[in-house]
DNA sequence: CGACAAGTTGATGTTACTCAAAAGTGGTGG
DNA sequence: CCACCACTTTTGAGTAACATCAACTTGTCG
């Protein structure tokens, strides 16, 4: 399930410790906070099963995803005196955690520590595009960027395929997330299918013409 | 001008590194990358004087423009092994840069280094606003957002106050800032001094009526 | 079967975009 | 000092994208 580390090599010792922390796994439910907003952070952690998401809400109701958050990926952990927590990251399905071992400097322990910097890398540039996403993409695009990227970070982790996928977010949350209304996504997707272009049924995304999907979002990675 | 560093108590070899680093500075001129997408990172660098901003283009000609970087600011760092810079940054104005002073390990220097994880830590935050802004805020807010945003920046780092500081952007810029366009811009900063509540001509902005202009965006921070 | 959340549909309203042109602004060179 | 240039700001009229409100339908699970 760790596969993530397949992101640099790692030598046996890490891959021990990787093993080692997968036994002190724990286990949120949905919609309960893994790390709440203005709090101390914890020691950082990998998220071995399940959905989250990183959100902000407003006074007034409105919310914001800022990010969601796939098995593989690491959870927070500020470089620091002070670390306090900058948003809330909330469990949405039944999710299982472990913390992320702890490189042994000195002796091996490159590979993982490596793994962890290209780890965070990548999400910089998943916010980076959903800033994009949110500044400059119609609804349509939008919708069909997102959906590519999240098949392809699933792929990545053995979860499906990059066009055959199970992705559980209701059309409200997936709206929080694009900054869009439910109704608006609905009617969206529904576009979206009928030009053939991907399928959104139930927890299934099918990707029906991946050629015309990534012509409409030309590469806007 | 590099009392950014008033983030952490630096020492007097920390200060040391500081004013060498600063005998070190480049210019850069508008328009001018400072950093190109995908060209191998350079060590980290200091915004010592100048306006910068992080972009993304889209094929089409459609821009985002991801992050404002003002005096003070930390540039750019990767902390894997092989990083490569995720979107270009360019400088906007007239810009001075100076190599980031490597806090020396064992001797002291633990003051720097927390300085610049803070930096990067409040880096992040405002990406997280920003995400927010352009999902859930109206034209009227993510300006009135922004602005304010921006001054408590400026004045962070001893350029201008609060409530009056020079803001050189122009209104086509802060349009692809945050996601809207020039018109518009220009309309609702229109609407915005109408309300009494910020002025903003020529380089210089001024906050009328802080209280309502907080009433407005009820701490999205 | 009944209840509740999610998805779907239609009618209408608002925000922000587009296109086009006028009016200011600052810098340059004659 | 003025004329000219490029750029920015401003204004108006029409339009498109997305939101809102309010039903109604379709699961799904006990």
């Amino acid at each position: 399930m760790r596969r993530l580390s397949a992101l640099a090599p790692l030598d046996d010792e890490d891959c021990r410790l990787v093993r080692a922390a997968g036994d002190l796994a724990t286990t949120v439910a949905p919609r309960r906070d893994i790390l709440a907003k203005g709090l101390p952070l914890p020691r950082a952690q990998i998220l071995l099963h399940g959905w989250a998401y990183r959100s902000r809400l407003l006074p007034d109701g409105r919310r914001q995803i800022l990010h969601v958050m796939v098995p593989g990926d690491l959870i927070a952990a500020g470089a620091h005196a002070n670390p306090r927590a900058l948003t809330t990251i909330s469990a949405y399905t039944n999710v299982t955690l472990c913390p992320a071992p702890v490189p042994q400097m000195g002796q091996s322990g490159e590979g993982l520590s490596e793994a962890y910097a290209l780890s965070r890398a990548m999400e910089e540039a998943q916010l980076f595009r959903q800033i994009t996403r949110l500044g400059r993409l119609t609804a349509y695009e939008r919708i069909l960027d997102w959906v590519l990227e999240t098949g392809e970070r699933l792929a990545s982790v053995g979860l499906g395929t990059a066009s055959d996928f199970r992705m559980p977010l209701t059309q409200e949350v997936i709206a929080d997330l694009l900054g869009l209304t439910g109704v608006h996504v609905n009617r969206v997707l529904q576009a979206i299918w009928r030009d053939g272009l991907l399928r959104v049924h139930g927890n299934m995304v099918t990707v029906l013409d991946r050629k015309r999907c990534e012509d409409v979002i030309g590469s806007f990675s």
